[in-house]
DNA sequence: GCGTGTGAAAACCTTCACAGCT
DNA sequence: AGCTGTGAAGGTTTTCACACGC
C-alpha cells in the first residue's frame, strides 16, 4: 500500500476500469481478479522472446530467471561471432544473425531482445522488425528508429546511475513509485 | 520534441524552475544551460561505482561504455567465489566481499550494484549499506529492504518484458516517454 | 520581430464520501 | 456491519496567451 503510495479509493478506481468484479461487503476475489488483470496486461499467452548478442549481457539475460517462472520463453539465441555459433546457452544453440530472418519469421508473438554492442544494435533492430518481431527491448546505448508498429522499449546503465545521483542530490524529492513485476498467482 | 511529448511552453516552465536563464527574443545559452541542469542532476560531481557479483552480469556492467564517458567511474568489484578472486575486469582486480567493508567504506559518493543472484542480494545489500553506500541499483530479482537514507532502484528484466507486452496487446495506448541519458555537452 | 517567463484557464488525476449491495 | 463502485470535491500538471526584454 504506502509502497504503491496509494490509497484504498485509488486501487478501487483502478481495478473499476478492468469491470466490475468486486462483491459489496465481501470484497474481491483475488485469483480471479488477478486473471482478469493478467489478461488485461496481455500476459494470458505465451510470448517468444529471441535474443541477439550472446556477450556476457546476452548470456545473463538467457539463463535469467524470468524464463522459469513467466510467461516468456527463451526461443533463439543469436551472435555474429563465428567462435559462438554452435555454443549451447541454457539449452539453446546460439545461431548466427544472418539466420534470424527465417527462424524468427516462423514465431509469432515473437519479443526480440538486443544485448549487442551500440555500433550493431540499429542492424539487429531492422532484422527483427523485418523477421517479424512486435516488440523490441534495447539494451545497447544506441537510440533506434523502429516503425510505429513495432513496440521498443530501452534499458540504459547510465540512465538508472543519473536518476539514483539526482534522488541523492534530492533527498527531499520523494522517489516516485517504481514499475513491479506481476508475479504472484 | 515529440519524443518527450512536451510542447514548448512546457519545456519553458520546467527550465524556469531551474533559474532565470534564459534572454528574452534571443533563447539560451545551451551550453550554460546544461552545466545547470547536469548540476541539478547531481551529475557535477565524479561518483564511485562499485559492483558486487562477477558473473556474466557483472562483467557486462563493468565493461559499460557509462564509464568511459559519464562522472561514474568504475570503482571496486566484488564476488563471493574464490576462482574469481584476483582476475582482472576492466582493468580493476575482483575482491572478496569480505573485503566490501574495508574497501568501500574509505570511499565517499559510492553507489552500490547488485549483480548477484537474487539469493544472496539482501546480504550484498546489508553489506553496502553498512560500507556507507548512498545509493544501491539492484538487478536481482529480489525485493530489498534499505534504510530510508539510502536510495534503492531495480532494473527487472521479467518487468521491462512484461511493460512490452502491455503495449503490444494495446496498441491504442501511447507509450509514456521514457528516461533518457543526459549525454551530450 | 522574436522568444522567454508567467499568471490564468483548462485538462487531468487523486481523494473524499456516501449510496447501495451482501 | 463491511466493502465496492462512483459522482463530486480537491489538487496537481499541462497548456494557453500575453507582457516584457532583446
Amino acid at each position: 500500500m504506502q509502497r504503491l503510495r496509494a490509497n484504498a479509493a485509488k486501487v478501487r478506481k483502478d481495478l473499476s476500469h478492468l469491470g466490475t468484479y468486486g462483491t459489496p461487503g465481501t470484497g474481491y476475489d483475488v485469483s480471479f481478479l488477478l486473471g482478469q488483470v493478467r489478461r488485461e496486461l496481455g500476459l494470458d499467452r505465451e510470448w517468444q522472446v529471441v535474443i541477439v548478442g550472446m556477450g556476457n549481457l546476452g548470456h545473463a539475460l538467457a539463463r535469467s530467471q524470468t524464463f522459469a517462472t513467466q510467461n516468456f520463453r527463451a526461443a533463439a539465441l543469436f551472435d555474429i561471432d563465428p567462435g559462438k555459433i554452435g555454443e549451447e546457452v541454457a539449452g539453446l544453440p546460439v545461431r548466427h544473425v544472418c539466420e534470424l530472418a527465417k527462424v524468427v519469421g516462423g514465431i509469432s508473438r515473437s519479443i526480440g531482445v538486443i544485448a549487442s554492442p551500440a555500433s550493431a544494435a540499429q542492424d539487429v533492430c531492422n532484422r527483427l522488425v523485418e523477421a517479424g518481431t512486435v516488440a523490441i527491448l534495447n539494451f545497447a546505448p544506441a537510440i533506434l528508429a523502429v516503425p510505429p508498429s513495432v513496440q521498443l522499449r530501452q534499458v540504459d546503465f547510465s540512465v538508472e546511475l543519473q536518476v539514483l545521483a539526482f534522488y541523492v542530490a534530492h533527498p527531499e524529492v520523494t522517489p516516485e513509485p517504481q514499475d513491479a513485476p506481476l508475479s504472484g498467482l
